[in-house]
DNA sequence: TCAATATATGAAGGATCATTCATCTTTGGG
DNA sequence: CCCAAAGATGAATGATCCTTCATATATTGA
């Protein structure tokens, strides 16, 4: 994710030994265990610089200030989701438009639900914050990484391809998080998501595909 | 909203008289005006009970502490929400697939977007709230209410109607959300909007509708 | 009109937190 | 081996906040 961050969210200085490089892995890995057992609003520096084996001082040696913290953070695991649609995407380049959707679906909600705790961790650790450049240009990305397969396709016309395009993407997207959320059994999770690939599908072929 | 609240989260007691009742009116509007103004870490008792014109201990008279109050502004939102699209669903018992749908997605759009800007805000209130019950007493009634509509259906026959209701219950708040959320402008939007329904049209005459 | 009850006040207590900085320790290249 | 730069420390500062309670005012039914 490399939107150009907020001023003010600018990491402080970069790790340059192999000493710091650990200490801020530390760091990312204290925050997500303590939004996770503890919440948001027990989200300290000085608990997290506990947790890493630090002390609050050297996490402002890294980060100006806690959002800055929780802002790479979310940067860190945008990158990961991102990169892993991307690739699921790449794979199916001139596959059958069934496969495709399967793929992204699939793709999209593993990589959401995988970890599920940190997944909602995160999603707290957001509000608040100035993360929208981040959400933009992680949607930017997935825009262009599901387009581009989508074109590809050997036996598919779209009329307004952006239009399919972005409303695949919010369907997929904003289904996974609904689920997600509701926190479903996960049979009925797993149900879901078979019938949302159905959905797309017929929809993708009801629209040119 | 009947959900038995957490029992730390009752409110601490009720309004008598007509001077209490207009008290407890103005927390919660200041309690938006606040969270929309300053955000939701900037949200205090003292900034609340100052934009409601009443002191912090007034405010502590009816809820126990801070949660309490976003508890019950949370609870009453819902309550409105789950209301409009109970009325809808009810306005089309024995209507067709097709109106059924265009009903549903529109009463809840027009719900969350009408106000976007509370919307928002109330979303960033829920977090870090034990509101688990809250949205599970949603989901139900939102459940029963689009269940029975579709199941009043003259030409509808689902194979596995609970799954497809859940599933297209899914799928419509999931993706109004993240409409909502990633701020589009508004004729892109409608568009979306507009082939959600579509979408979901093609699902149900494919599941049987 | 007059208690009894309901409602409102806001200063003060007690607690938690983000952030700084003077000082100390470690590292790695020469 | 040495020292300049990098990294780490954590007590102290200043600020903000939630919540309480002793006190004051308003309302209502009799």
């Amino acid at each position: 994710m490399q939107a150009a961050p907020p001023q003010h969210l600018n990491p402080r200085k970069r790790p340059r030994q192999a000493r710091s490089v650990a200490t801020v892995e530390a760091i990312f890995e204290a925050t997500i265990q303590v939004l996770l057992r503890e919440g948001i609003h027990r989200l300290t520096t000085t608990r997290v610089a506990e947790r890493a084996g630090v002390s609050v001082g050297t996490m402002y040696q890294y980060f100006p200030h806690k959002q800055a913290l929780l802002y790479a953070l979310n940067e860190h695991y945008l990158d990961l989701v991102a990169e892993r649609v991307e690739a699921a995407c790449r794979a199916q380049y001139g596959a059958s438009t069934e496969a495709m959707v399967e793929a992204l679906v699939t793709a999209y909600w593993q990589a959401k639900t995988e970890r599920s705790e940190v997944t909602r961790a995160l999603y707290r650790s957001a509000v608040e914050l100035d993360n929208e450049a981040l959400i933009d240009a992680f949607a930017k990305r997935m825009d262009a990484a599901t387009m581009a397969m989508l074109k590809s396709a050997p036996d598919a016309d779209y009329a307004s391809i952006d239009l399919v395009n972005v409303t695949l993407l919010s369907v997929i997207f904003g289904t996974v998080r609904n689920v997600f959320e509701r926190n479903l059994p996960s049979a009925q999770q797993l149900a879901i998501r078979r019938q949302l690939a159905t959905m797309c599908l017929s929809y993708l072929k009801a629209s040119g595909g």
